[in-house]
DNA sequence: AAGTGGTCTAGACCACTAT
DNA sequence: TAGTGGTCTAGACCACTTT
């Protein structure tokens, strides 16, 4: 397994040539054939090992470096990288599988009331304080378990359409995953810790005081103005964000 | 600046042509003059509108669909995507940053000691209890101010060169950004939410049940043995992480 | 049949690094 | 000077979707 002279490339594959030689240079880096620190063969030499044209091969070290699996330096070669623990990345995909089918989850509308923009509220959606904004929560359940509460507050303007299909349960579902927002030009969001409060521990069925996650965004439409602010809240025994370094 | 019939590729420009073509598409779909769901050109419209070969628009369209933009259909065409929470991506940048410079922080090291392995660490390290381990304790200072507090439980080898090296201070500055760890092939990462422990409080300078980021870590190395597992404790006042998806 | 994205070639030229 | 990564071309062929 460590002399790897017979491995080729099987031009008769569905699997692209770029792909398998990706597959390839992984699995000897995860070998220790090549090591942490180590100057992987030339671009020139895998050409000529692999039997592949240099655009190939350059695809190919393309994606190892957006991978984070090597680095590239100009006119000394590309070399292995070490594991670093800032290179993690964390995604929502435990939060977008509980929206993904229908059967899995249900979301609940607790009140949806038109308001006036309290000072806190208005600084979030760039408007005055008293403009008239709309007050959602909703509770998504997984199964029977409550899992995740959700508070927002969205501007009011009836000329604008997003305000009605936003009041709309569906609207979470093709938020998080598909579909939906499609006047969104783009969002910010922030992930904090918190306690739950009464309330929440009630609707969330935990208790007081428990720790939670606090998912926070706004969105924006294609005029950079702020369209509505709110947040998801968690208990955190029933949420952990996972992220894997290094070669898999 | 609607009209963008006059916009064109730079040959002269330091900015490679596949770059500019990229921010040239952004900036129109950010513009609204591709909204989401409409169908971009066509890659020979895009190749004869810009002068450029069908390769270089390629790795444009791949580009685009790797930031998570557009989508590709193979026989239909390229799709601008709707904004979507679940491709929310979140690192560490933050606290990668607090080990970046020497100068800005600085690393305690509170305690190192040989011990046996509990019941729950030899699960966690894959191996006997009772078997030696390496306890560690550190404390990282951001400036004056307490701003993390590791543990971590290292296997105890001595003929592993690894555990010396992870005893020293400076260790933790190199798994985090670059350098060290070396010997590591992957681990697995965890973000949960807890309450500062009397103890945890009075190192970080902050109250007792106070809402907390833990940050568990399990490292292997290339036998795919597990060689340390340890978590990092930072009060969520003083933590969040932030992303940001659709255009910015 | 026409149009679309997806892969691949066999070179070319350039900028940079090391010797 | 030789070797390295980085960009780019002008085609080719393929699989797929739509008309």
């Amino acid at each position: 397994m460590v002399d790897d002279q017979n491995i080729t490339i099987d031009r008769e594959s569905y699997e692209p040539a770029y792909a398998q030689l990706v597959r390839i240079l992984i699995g000897q880096i995860a070998a220790g054939v090549f090591r942490p620190g180590d100057r992987l063969p030339s671009e020139a030499q895998l050409c000529e090992r692999y039997g592949v044209s240099p655009m190939t091969v350059r695809r190919v070290v393309n994606i190892l470096a957006d991978q984070g699996l090597v680095t590239t330096e100009r006119g000394r070669g590309t070399f292995v990288r070490p594991l670093e623990l800032g290179t993690a990345t964390f995604d929502l995909g435990r939060l977008q599988q509980l929206f993904r089918d229908e059967d899995q989850s249900t979301v609940k509308l607790l009140e949806t009331r038109i308001t006036s923009a309290t000072e806190r509220v208005a600084r979030k959606l760039a408007i005055e304080a008293g403009d008239r904004t709309v007050f959602i929560r909703r509770l998504i359940f997984q199964g029977e378990e409550p899992m995740l509460l959700h508070r927002e507050h969205v501007i009011y303007d009836p000329s604008r359409p997003i305000v009605e299909a936003e009041m709309e349960v569906t609207a979470l579902r093709g938020l998080f995953s598909g579909g939906g927002g499609s006047d969104l030009k783009r969002g910010d969001l922030t992930i904090e810790t918190t306690l739950l409060t009464e309330e929440e521990a009630a609707l969330l069925h935990s208790e007081i005081g428990v720790p939670a996650f606090r998912l926070e965004h706004i969105f924006y439409d294609f005029e950079d103005q702020p369209v509505s602010w709110g947040w998801f809240i968690c208990s955190g025994d029933r949420l952990r964000f996972t992220a894997a370094i290094g070669i898999p």
